[in-house]
DNA sequence: GTTAACAGTTAACGGTGTTCACCATAAAGG
DNA sequence: CCTTTATGGTGAACACCGTTAACTGTTAAC
């Protein structure tokens, strides 16, 4: 069980203060080097393509000298996974902070997300298209790669509690939806604040449809009915966006 | 391009007359049993876990025997794929033929695709979760494993254009989508018939929520707001109904 | 009954992630 | 300033991978 004080500072990008030695710098620099080196591969060539020594080849080192940097290869798969949330999700707030209304924001990240996926496809693939991440139970501790997610997520969460704070969605009524996911839908007062099981229920309708959208169409299985998935994104969003009383802009 | 005609014999399952020899016979199962174990290796250790030699040393053959059977690890694969989704199919026409009424089937089907999904999570991941299978392009000729994904869509296809020729639901006003997406949704009448463009939006929506709903599930990725997405699916799955005007159950 | 196809073997090549022993250099300490 | 120590690098090696080649029995076919 998480706390909300666990919450907040899990939210919080770290900025430590950098009291960076010479050596220290220098070794971040290579790591970094090392990242960019992988998704250059992962772009090119797939999830398969970043091994190694393809790694280590592609600036110019040896194998065994990427262990000084990572502990293993999943290690840097997870390292980058953590650096990519972080760049989608700086690109989504980038993005989101164009427009005051909160409303307007809403569409902005969803469009963002859409357009990050559809240029990046091959780390989207990387970062939403894996199998069964992982459970999130209890024993397992949050690695970083989690938390990024976690701050990734944040966004969205964050932006329907704002909206719903300026102008309540109702949401269908309790006794459509039932006892036992109105039982759930109350359950989670630290991400949703005091959103009643409806709204919630239409926060977790607009993410879900928008993943499934996305997902979609970036992993090719929209190709046999639609050429180009914009006009239908667009019209999918206008639709939720009328669902949560938004003043949706016309086709 | 496709003609209709091409879809029929695609869409027809080829229940080939086996004059079998006896060598015939014994192949085949040789290649069953081969199948049979990688599946094993991928519901128990992933996708990385079916390996040639894995296979082989579970049936215990030395790995370049299966190139009797296989022209390489990716035909295997894309063998296992084609098998999955034959039996992922079969499910879901058995499952439907539970029901007579239209209706009551296209929720069956639903389920039954969740239900399938949450029972082999491996096999889902593998045949749905796979980032940029295939562009689909006219260069790109139809393999066997894409002739199965489109018999397992066209459960779905013939299903919905079935409920809108018994009943149909008329779908948003064509001056809400937009032009754009009416052109591109009236393009392909050998899948819709003779469904108007409303129409053809709604059983996409249909489509692109209940993957969705299912993938962000067997996925994990919705464990942090429901410990239990069965009754949300359940929720889900009513609304869309109510679009596609069926009487749906209450909660 | 001869012949040819088939189903399997072992050996080997290049590739992978990973570990180990080793070495140079750069920082730190007396 | 010199010594010590940690750091970042190396090549060799292990076990595994997909794949190919050469070879060997068995089995069906003419």
């Amino acid at each position: 069980m998480f706390t909300i004080k666990d919450r907040v500072t899990l939210l919080s990008r770290k900025v430590s203060v950098e009291t960076s030695t010479r050596r220290e710098r220098q070794r971040a620099e290579t790591a970094a080097e090392i990242k960019a080196a992988a998704r250059k591969l992962l772009v090119e060539g797939g999830a398969s393509a970043v091994g190694l020594r393809a790694v280590a080849r592609e600036l110019g080192l040896s194998a065994p000298a990427l262990y000084r940097y990572f502990a293993s290869h999943e290690d840097l798969m997870a390292a980058l996974v953590t650096e990519l949330y972080d760049e989608l999700t700086a690109y989504l707030v980038a993005r989101r902070d164009t427009s005051e209304d909160l409303g307007e924001q809403l569409f902005l990240v969803a469009g963002g997300l859409r357009d990050w996926a559809l240029a990046h496809p091959a780390e989207f693939g990387l970062l939403f298209g894996a199998p069964v991440p992982n459970p999130l139970a209890e024993d397992h501790d949050l690695t970083p790669s989690h938390q990024a997610a976690m701050r990734f997520g944040a966004v969205f969460e964050q932006l329907v509690v704002q909206v719903y704070r300026q102008r309540p969605f109702p949401g269908p009524p309790e006794e459509l939806l039932g006892p036992e996911l109105v039982g759930q839908l109350g359950r989670k007062p630290e991400i949703f604040g005091e959103m009643p099981p409806g709204a919630v229920y239409l926060a977790l309708t607009y993410w879900t449809r928008l993943y499934g959208l996305i997902c979609m169409e970036v992993f090719g299985q929209l190709h046999w009915a639609l050429d180009d998935a914009g006009a239908y994104f667009e019209a999918q969003l206008r639709e939720i966006g009328e669902a949560l009383g938004l003043d949706c802009p016309p086709a």
